[in-house]
DNA sequence: TATTGTTATACTCTATAACTATA
DNA sequence: TATAGTTATAGAGTATAACAATA
């Protein structure tokens, strides 16, 4: 375990690094904010699913999620279906339009990127994706032992479900 | 530069760690919010400095870390003596009850820290932490250019000095 | 005129708790 | 009784803009 200066100087990082999340954010289109660009990513790699599997998946309370989620279905981005099999839940969908939009999303975002972290190799991404979601784990899944090591090639992630995300 | 699906990827991390940052700010004892924290430890490490240097730091808007001071100073935890070099500033420096909190609260997290990720090493956490350092450095300045290798051995930060934070 | 801080205002994200509906 | 989701409320964090005082 390393000692507690190190942890001190990773908690402080980890309020900096806030700074390139708002940046990001400062350049997304009217009515699309931070919380909600994530919605639309996820839907679009993970597929429809429920509020409880996204809340899952933003790593925050099903509260928030629904808040997220019922503004991107007023805008029209995104489409809350009856669940089948549990009248309790519904099922989220991107629409055509959230489709598109989240494709003007992405286009302005790598077009930020490009201008930014242009030296960063595809290793250093994928090993600071990596400690982040093993970060997270440690703290989501008490349980966690992430001891498979780091992604030395494949953009593997912790072994913990919720992390896979 | 990598693809613009691992940026994709690195982005939703970079939300998600948020809980992290959230769970280490519950239990921060009573008028101590995580900005508070965080002003505490950069004045103990880093010792007495302006209200602007510390806005850099926290690589915050100065109008955030003024809020975040004046809390502190109303708690009697720092103290805003008239810097004599310039009548326009004020020269924080920690009280000695400040000083006795930090203690307390460094005491706490050191707790939390030593039941969760008790399996990360040194390295781990280090390069963790320097990732972080460094992408915030991509977007905080342009002209970065962070060739330095990641940290081998030191607890190295990126060469620009608004990073070694 | 430019810079350092401060304050007022507004917006986003978040959690907790109370509540509804279904399992 | 337990679970999925919603809503109301409250609090933290943040940025922008207008302002004051000093350089």
């Amino acid at each position: 375990m390393a000692d507690r200066a190190q942890y001190e100087e990773l908690m402080r990082q980890l309020s900096a690094v806030g700074c390139v999340r708002r940046e990001l954010g400062r350049i997304l289109p009217d009515g699309c904010s931070s919380g909600s660009a994530t919605v639309l990513t996820l839907l679009a790699r993970d597929g429809e699913m429920r509020i409880g599997r996204l809340a899952e998946l933003l790593a925050v309370d099903m509260s928030v999620t629904s808040r997220h989620v019922t503004h991107l279905a007023a805008l029209g981005w995104i489409d809350r279906s009856p669940d089948p099999a549990d009248g309790r839940s519904r099922i989220l969908r991107l629409t055509p339009e959230g489709r598109a939009r989240l494709a003007e999303l992405s286009e302005r975002t790598a077009q930020l990127l490009a201008q930014r972290p242009n030296d960063w190799s595809d290793e250093d991404v994928r090993r600071l994706t990596w400690l982040m979601a093993r970060l997270r784990a440690s703290f989501h899944d008490p349980r966690s032992d992430p001891r498979a090591g780091p992604p030395e090639d494949g953009a593997r992630s912790p072994r913990t479900s919720a992390v896979t995300t």
